[in-house]
RNA sequence: GGUCCGUUCGUCUAGGGGUUAGGACAGUAGAUUUUCAUUCUACCAACAGGGGUUCGAUUCCCCUACGGACUACCA
């Protein structure tokens, strides 16, 4: 349709934590942008001052940065349209409001809220079907299409607040296409006369969306589908303020459900359910109690960005093809509008777990070991790397988090002070206990300390003793490591250490008779 | 209530007028692993219902049902 560059913009409002539906929003955003060499631009829309919430602002920033979506033109890094936040665009937005009044498309109300309320009262009570300000209801309001003009010039001298709102049409068909659902057709009687520039002078949503998009050239608007309905109001906005020509093309995201069916994603189902809804951890305060609040997040919990924003980019959007496994460079190849799905989709935990099972066991271990160390770090245990790696090289296959290495993997660093019980029982004897106590006494001279070594030590003992090792081995391990299940056996014997083992075998021993 | 959007395995989805309706996650079973995990193999499991159109519909159309969003001087 045109050639114009795609500057696509991602719009949230600091309200609160931005939750992993406001982050696929902001990916498809980006995937677009970057896949066809746009702009990707955040616009902070925080034009209800009575909702700011403090430290939101940083809160998406930081969560942005965190999964790897880049920002060309942002509040903090400014660009060709600043500001980017629409408290700071204030003076903007009136003359556009004026211009639609002179042109005859929007007009002052003076009613107060109590008579809005009696008005819908009045109206719901006649079982009226959309009680709403609109194209007839108007015509019984306090507004200047009512009032005789010196009494509305009075009015405004006066200073009695009033709000400018858009007068839609009577009778007209409202169409646009949008790029997920195609032709999307409403009629204006259902449409009301929207609040356009509120009593304290700041525009609402809708004007300033529409202003900043213009202003700003944005060319495709991607957001979630809860806006869809006030679309066909955009669109006549575009229209009376003579921008349709360079009207963004939409498209309406599929919402993101609650995993056990009903509602869309909201940010109380993480508590609620036992998994995250927002990327990182965000502290809060309760509405109603003023107690502070903890909310979990995506890395905190020990998800891993690329592992987020994969499983994000699936749910409403694939490839086609078998393919699963998607960086985000591959995702800027392969994403298209056109073939994210229309119907909403429900969040699925294990999906997540599985692709951060999957990214880590991609990782090094020169880059896992970190998290091992850092663990130790804050239970005052010292790790050097190249034994971190090690560690981290045995354990990677089990873990689903890194924060699962130093429960895994404590007891490489401190002696077991109990043992399995089950294994105990049923393979701890007197016989396996004496076959132990030797092995231990064969280790403490070993001249071969691999892991090969060892389990020939091992296997040459245990003959010697008249023992297959199949009957010892559940008991080693639970003297070593006092657990019953663990990685390859002599693997952890060798990153232990000869005399180490010597130690606990002989600990176990005693304890364990 | 009204307006709009949607509906393929439990979940994410592919597909498309004639297919054994495919894949992934989960689940189950087996193999490997002396353990657990990994890995591998197999299995389980879906076109919401009713009308059309058609030689033929899960696919196209309509209706119903169900689900969802919206319905503020919030975004």
């Amino acid at each position: 349709m045109s050639e114009r560059p795609v500057r696509v913009r991602f719009a949230p409002s600091p309200t609160g934590p931005l939750h992993i539906g406001g982050v696929r929003t902001a990916l498809y955003n980006y995937l677009l942008a970057r896949k066809l060499g746009g702009t990707m631009i955040l616009r902070i829309e925080d034009t209800d001052q009575n909702r700011f919430v403090p430290g939101a602002e940083d809160y998406i920033r930081e969560s942005l940065e965190w999964v790897g979506i880049e920002l060309d033109e942002s509040p903090w890094k400014g660009g060709p349209h600043a500001p980017y936040k629409q408290s700071e665009r204030k003076p903007m937005y009136k003359q556009y409001a004026d211009q639609l009044i002179a042109d005859g498309h929007a007009y002052y109300a003076f009613d107060t809220p109590e008579e809005l309320d009696a008005m819908r009262a009045r109206l719901t009570a006649a079982k009226v079907p959309n009680p709403q300000y609109n194209s007839i209801t108007r015509a019984q309001m306090r507004n200047s299409l009512t009032l005789p003009a010196e009494e509305v010039q009075q009015l405004l001298e006066a200073g009695v607040p009033y709000v400018i709102r858009l007068k839609v049409p009577r009778k007209e068909e409202i169409r646009f296409q949008d790029m997920i659902r195609g032709w999307v057709v409403v009629h204006s009687s259902s449409v009301d006369d929207k609040v356009l520039m509120k009593s304290d002078g700041m525009p609402t949503y809708h004007l300033a969306n529409i202003v900043d998009d213009h202003l700003m050239d944005i060319s495709h608007v991607i957001r979630g589908e809860e806006w869809l309905p006030s679309a066909p109001l955009h669109v006549l906005l575009y229209r009376y303020l003579g921008w349709e020509s360079t009207m963004p093309q939409f498209a309406h995201l599929p919402l993101l459900l609650k995993p056990d069916g009903t509602g869309k994603l909201s940010k109380r189902d993480g508590d609620r359910l036992g998994f995250p809804v927002f990327a990182l951890e965000w502290h809060g305060t309760d509405a109603e109690t003023g107690e502070p609040t903890v909310s979990r997040g995506y890395r905190e919990d020990g998800y891993l960005p690329e592992a987020l924003v994969n499983f994000l980019a699936f749910l409403g959007w694939n490839p086609g093809t078998a393919q699963e496994i998607f960086s985000m460079e591959e995702l800027i190849q392969a994403f298209s509008i056109e073939r994210v799905s229309k119907s909403p989709a429900k969040f699925d935990q294990n999906k997540v777990k599985w692709f951060n099972e999957h990214y880590l066991r991609a990782k090094s271990n020169a880059e896992l070991a970190p998290y091992l160390i850092d663990a130790l770090k804050e239970h005052g245990i010292a790790c050097e790397q190249a034994r971190a790696e090690q560690i981290v090289s045995v354990m990677k296959e089990r873990v689903s988090f890194p924060q699962d290495f130093w429960m895994e993997a404590r007891y490489f660093f401190q002696a077991p002070t109990e043992y399995d019980q089950h294994v105990v029982e049923k393979k701890w004897n007197p016989q396996v206990s004496a076959a132990l106590a030797v092995y231990a006494e064969a280790l403490s001279s070993a001249a071969e300390t691999t892991a090969e070594g060892l389990k020939t030590l091992f296997n040459q003992t245990m003959e010697a003793q008249g023992l297959k090792p199949g009957q010892v081995l559940q008991a080693l391990r639970v003297a070593a490591t006092g657990a019953g299940a663990g990685p390859d056996l002599f693997e952890t014997l060798a990153i232990l250490g000869t005399a180490e083992v010597t130690t606990r075998l002989q600990t176990a021993v005693a304890k364990l008779g």
